[in-house]
RNA sequence: GCGCCUGUAGCUCAGUUGGAUAGAGCAACGGACUUCUAAUCCGUAGGCCAGAGGUUCGAAUCCUCUCAGGCGCGCCA
C-alpha cells in the first residue's frame, strides 16, 4: 500500500516538475511514512518541506500545489491534507484497504516476501563456536539472531546462504585433546596433572568414557602425541554432533558447514599469504610476518605469522573471507560476540585489501546474555566449565520461548533472560500472548466451519468492513511487507518480535470488542477473511523467527 | 591513555535511520466473563529522552564537550 501511494506521489511530482510548477529534485530520496498519530492520516510525506528548504520557498505553498494535483484521486484517497509545517497527509479509502486482504489470501505464506534484495548473493555466518564444548546461552542468542536474519533476508529477496565456520584447527583443539586424554587416564586411575587452561566441564569426562567404551585402554599404550591426536579427533566429532543436534532442536539450520581445516588442505591460507606478499601488503619484522592493515584504516598493523612460526587466528580468517568473496557473495554478514568488536577494523581492512568494497562486510555484534532465576543472577563462566548450555534452556522453557526471548532486544544491547518469566503461561509472557492470538483465530475458524461459514475471498465485499477496529487491523497487516524490508535493509531482525507483539495486541483488542461470527452474513464473511489474513501474517512473522504457530492452546 | 557500545516512565525496553503532542510491556490502582478460548480486554497514573552547548523550518535521533556504566586495546581464539 505504501508503495502504491509512493508511486502515485512520484507520478504527480514528475508531472509538476515537467511543468515547472515545483522545483526539481531526485525522486529517489522521496520519503513516505506512516505518521505517528491517527489524525494525520494513513501516510505522510515531508517532500514539500524538503523542496522548500532547497529553494527558500514556503513549504505550505509547494504543498498546496502538490495537494491540488492529487485531489482528483477519489477512488484511492478520502482526503489529501496539508498539516503542520508542510506535511502532506493521505487518507486511503476503506475500499483500498480491504483489497489488501485479497493479496494476503492469495499470496499466503509468500505474503511479506519481496524483490527488495534483487537476488543479491549474501552470506550470513553465525554461531561458529569452536567444537570444544557444548553451545551455551550466548551462542543461543547468536543462533536465534543469525537464523532469523537469514530468513528475513531470504524473504526480502536476497539469495542467502547461512554458514557455520568450524574452528577445527589450532591450539584450542590441542587443549581439547589433552583435556580428554587426561580424563581418560584418570578413569584408569592414572593421575595426570590437568592442564591449567584445559576444559574442565563434566562433558569432557563423558567423552573420555565414550572413548573407553569404544577403544578400551588401547590409548594408554600409544605414544602420547598420537593418543592426544586421537582424543582430539574423537572429541571434536562428538561435540560437533552435539552442536548440530542442539541447533536442530532450536530450529536453526545451516546451508553450509565450513571447516577451517579445508583452508589448509586446499592451500588457501598459503595462497592468501602469497597474495598479500605479492602486493606488498605484508612484511617481516621482529621475526614475525605483519599485514599492513593500517593502509586500510586499522590503527596498527597485525601479525599473521608469529615468531614461533605458527599462524595467528587472523591468517586463516583472512583466507576464509577471501574464499567467501571468491564464492561470489556480494554482502558478507558475520555475527560475532560483542567482545570481538575490536576485530572489526582489521577484518574490514582485509576485505578491502582483497579488492572488495569494505562496506560489503558487516559484523553484527551480539551482546552478552545474563540469566536470572528468582531475581538472582545465574553465575556462568566458560573457563571453570560452569555454564548453562543452550540445550538446558531449551529443555527448561521450550524452543519457541527461547527463540523469542533472544530476539526481544536489539542485538547490540545486553539481554537479561528471566527464566521465571519465560516459564510463565500468562499475559506477562509475550510468546504465549502472541501464539494465543493465532490459536484464538483458529478456534474462531473451527466454530465458523461448524456453522457452515467458509471464508471465500471471491465473496469479500469491498464495503463490508468500515469500522475503525476492522481497518486498524488491516492497516497493521498491510504494513508487514514494509517491516520485512526494513529489517533486511538495516540488519535488525529484532523488530519482528515487536511487530508481532503489536499485531497480537491489535487482534486481542479487536476480538474483545467485536464479533466475527454474527447474524450479518456479509459482515461475517468479511471478518472471517480478515482474521484469516491476520492468522496468515502472524504465522508468517512467527515463521521468520522460527517459532511455531499453534492451532490451539 | 586511546577506541567501540550503552544511558528514554518505578522496572525491562521500542522509537522505521532528522519529523507533528516521545511509545509499548511489566509493576501500581480501578473496571469487564450467560457472549467465537479471561493465556484476553478497557480505563487511570507515570518523562528535564544522563547533562551542557551547537547544526536548521524541526533533534531522543546528527556534531562537540562533560558525567555514569559495559567492553576492547595479544605474536589468545
Amino acid at each position: 500500500m505504501k508503495e502504491q501511494v509512493s508511486a502515485l506521489l512520484r507520478k504527480a511530482l514528475q508531472e509538476l516538475m515537467a511543468k515547472g510548477a515545483i522545483p526539481g529534485c531526485d525522486l529517489e530520496s522521496l520519503s513516505v511514512s506512516v505518521p505517528s498519530r491517527k489524525e494525520f492520516g494513513d501516510f505522510s510525506t515531508n517532500i514539500a518541506m524538503v523542496l522548500a528548504s532547497q529553494t527558500k520557498r514556503r513549504p505550505r505553498e509547494i504543498a498546496e500545489i502538490i495537494q491540488e494535483s492529487m485531489a482528483g484521486l477519489h477512488d484511492v484517497f478520502d482526503r489529501v491534507e496539508i498539516a503542520g509545517p508542510g506535511f502532506i497527509n493521505f487518507s486511503v479509502t476503506p475500499k483500498m484497504w480491504v483489497r489488501v486482504l485479497h493479496t494476503i489470501l492469495e499470496e499466503k505464506e509468500r505474503f511479506g516476501t519481496s524483490g527488495f534484495g534483487k537476488g543479491k548473493k549474501v552470506q550470513v555466518e553465525f554461531v561458529s563456536a569452536n567444537p570444544t564444548g557444548p553451545l551455551h546461552v550466548g551462542h543461543g542468542r547468536g543462533a536465534a539472531v543469525g537464523d532469523t536474519l537469514a530468513r528475513v533476508l531470504r524473504a526480502a529477496g536476497f539469495e542467502v546462504e547461512s554458514e557455520y565456520y568450524i574452528n577445527d584447527v589450532g591450539n584450542q583443539m590441542n587443549i581439547l585433546g589433552l583435556s580428554v586424554f587426561c580424563r581418560y587416564r584418570e578413569l584408569f586411575g592414572q593421575e595426570t596433572p590437568f592442564p591449567e587452561n584445559g576444559y574442565k566441564g563434566e562433558y569432557i569426562r563423558d567423552i573420555a568414557r565414550k572413548l573407553i567404551d569404544l577403544r578400551g585402554e588401547e590409548l594408554l599404550a600409544l605414544p602420547k602425541d598420537e593418543a592426544i591426536a586421537l582424543c582430539r579427533k574423537f572429541a571434536a566429532e562428538i561435540i560437533l554432533d552435539g552442536i548440530r543436534e542442539d541447533l536442530e532442536l532450536f530450529n536453526v539450520h545451516f546451508d553450509h558447514w565450513f571447516s577451517e581445516s579445508t583452508l589448509y588442505r586446499d592451500h588457501k591460507v598459503e595462497h592468501t599469504m602469497d597474495f598479500l606478499k605479492d602486493r606488498d601488503l605484508s612484511y617481516e619484522a621482529d621475526g614475525a610476518l605483519w599485514f599492513r592493515t593500517t593502509r586500510f584504516g586499522d590503527e596498527k598493523d597485525r601479525v599473521l605469522r608469529k615468531q614461533d612460526g605458527s599462524l595467528t587466528y587472523f591468517a586463516p580468517d583472512i583466507a576464509y573471507h577471501k574464499d567467501k568473496l571468491e564464492r561470489g557473495f556480494r554482502k558478507i554478514i558475520d555475527i560475532w560476540g560483542a567482545d570481538h568488536h575490536g576485530y572489526v577494523p582489521r577484518m574490514k581492512a582485509a576485505i578491502e585489501a582483497m579488492g572488495a568494497d569494505r562496506d560489503c562486510f558487516h559484523a553484527l555484534l551480539i551482546q552478552l546474555v545474563s540469566l536470572v532465576r528468582e531475581g538472582q543472577p545465574v553465575s556462568m563462566s566458560t573457563r571453570s566449565g560452569e555454564f548453562v548450555t543452550l540445550r538446558e534452556i531449551i529443555e527448561e522453557v521450550g524452543k519457541d520461548v527461547c527463540r523469542y526471548f533472544f530476539m526481544m532486544r536489539r542485538s547490540d544491547a545486553q539481554l537479561v533472560f528471566d527464566l521465571d518469566l519465560a516459564k510463565k503461561r500468562s499475559d506477562e509472557n509475550p510468546v504465549y500472548y502472541i501464539q494465543y492470538a493465532h490459536a484464538r483465530i483458529c478456534s474462531i475458524l473451527r466454530n465458523a466451519s461448524e456453522l457452515g461459514h467458509v471464508p471465500d475471498v471471491s465473496r469479500l465485499e469491498e464495503d463490508a468492513l468500515t469500522t475503525g477496529d476492522d481497518l486498524d487491523l488491516i492497516k497493521m497487516i498491510a504494513g508487514y511487507p514494509d517491516l520485512v524490508v526494513s529489517c533486511a535493509a538495516d540488519l535488525e531482525p529484532h523488530r519482528i518480535s515487536f511487530y508481532l507483539l503489536e499485531l497480537a495486541t491489535a487482534f486481542h483488542r479487536f476480538y474483545n470488542r467485536n464479533r466475527v461470527i454474527s447474524d450479518d452474513s456479509r459482515l461475517t464473511m468479511a471478518r472471517l477473511i480478515l482474521v484469516v489474513a491476520v492468522k496468515q501474517v502472524l504465522a508468517n512473522a512467527l515463521g521468520l523467527m522460527g517459532i511455531s504457530a499453534p492451532e490451539s492452546m
